[in-house]
DNA sequence: GTTTCATTCAAGAGATCCATTGACTAGCGG
DNA sequence: CCGCTAGTCAATGGATCTCTTGAATGAAAC
């Protein structure tokens, strides 16, 4: 990144985009961020860091320009800049899914198994919705249903499912989702919602990706 | 990358395809290497390294597995792993390009005035190539023209371009195209062809950009 | 076997990155 | 004004990255 030539600092600043990304804890906070804005606190407990490490990691996508940063009052909240961001993000997560080593083994550790869960497609998930006989649960925190959701589902927040499966019809046939392929939300409901007896799926990833086809959905 | 919980060490791994391309000059071999196979000395050339640089840092991409390598005598060719790593690549730019402060400069800086270029996009030489009333040209190296090119272009590296115009028919209207959008070959071309009185155009990016957009080509 | 060529390996210096800590600031409510 | 809360800044040490240099490999040519 020094004198060297024209061409090599254009590259460089390309690779920028890449360098934002170049860290596990910026893309998580990429992950949730495609979700809809957040605090830094919110960001900091999402990430399980520190409020001043994950205000230095904001301040680096800030400076990459790929995400924004508005205040409320005293609370500033970050979002992406735009939906290329999340189309960045979930290329790169299909490369590694295809490329990185190890990568699997890494998923089933943090995830579980996910053999005994039934897993729809999206494709499924849109004749069905068409046909009209299933409940979509959207098992993400209130606010990101809020900032956009499948079009026809409902919200169940995962920490408030056990309190709320009066919510459900009888015996219905659920398809939950989340965040995406690695958000776990939609595994424990699915689990949960098993064992009371409803016939439950997962979708095979989250509202982003539903959002990104050009699916149906409602927002604000 | 240490010992700190099971979602953490995932989200570091999906970071590694992030982290393999957060660096200018693994930028501008995958670049290269989206065009097709290259040896080391090859890819050391183009990016104006030493060879031992440029083998570390082919090294780094073969560990994140976006390329593949293989052994021909004595000579080692290194490929693109899969088509995703060209998206990736791609969309990465099209972000830098849309939120990285300062990028236009610099692309103005390397690649000089475009201004006086005519450009024509993807779309307008598809129909003007079913029209047929345009003769494409590719100005890449022979090697990548021969990896694959726009169905019914013909190849005269720009190296050649001058000593070759008589290939070219006369007073025809000529599209050139290269790499991509951030390849100088193009424009050179087009400036060399309108100095000797051809009516030519750039294409506004280059082969990778026309197969993904699953346009008409030749391959070997 | 020796030479030659293409590539990799090994070691080191300088830069950058990252988590931690503690101090600092900006807005708000009193 | 004071104190409180949400974020940021600055400094630190340890890890990682990047380029350089020179030596080591591996396959072919002589």
């Amino acid at each position: 990144m020094a004198d060297h030539g024209a061409k090599a600092a254009l590259y460089d600043a390309l690779a920028e985009s890449a360098k934002a990304l170049a860290n596990g804890r910026r893309a998580e906070l990429v992950d949730v961020l495609a979700q809809g804005e957040r605090s830094v606190e919110e960001l900091a407990d999402e990430i399980d860091q520190t409020v001043a490490n994950t205000s230095q990691h904001l301040q680096r996508l800030l400076r990459s320009g790929l995400v924004e940063s508005r205040r409320e009052g005293t609370r500033i909240y970050y979002s992406l800049s735009s939906p290329v961001v999340g189309d960045l993000w979930r290329t790169m997560r299909r490369a590694a899914q295809e490329h990185v080593a190890g990568l699997e083994q890494l998923a089933a550790d943090y995830l579980g198994d996910r053999s005994t869960l039934r897993t729809i497609t999206r494709d499924d998930l849109r004749t069905r919705l068409r046909d009209g006989d299933v409940v979509v649960l959207d098992v993400r925190p209130e606010a990101e249903y809020a900032a956009g959701h499948i079009r026809g589902a409902i919200s169940i927040p995962i920490a408030h499912l056990k309190s709320r499966l009066g919510d459900i019809p009888d015996g219905a046939d659920v398809v939950a989702y989340c965040r995406g392929p690695y958000c776990i939300y939609a595994d424990e409901a699915v689990r949960v919602l098993k064992k009371k007896g409803f016939p439950a799926a997962r979708l095979e990833d989250g509202f982003p990706e539903w959002a990104e086809a050009r699916l149906p959905v409602t927002r604000p």
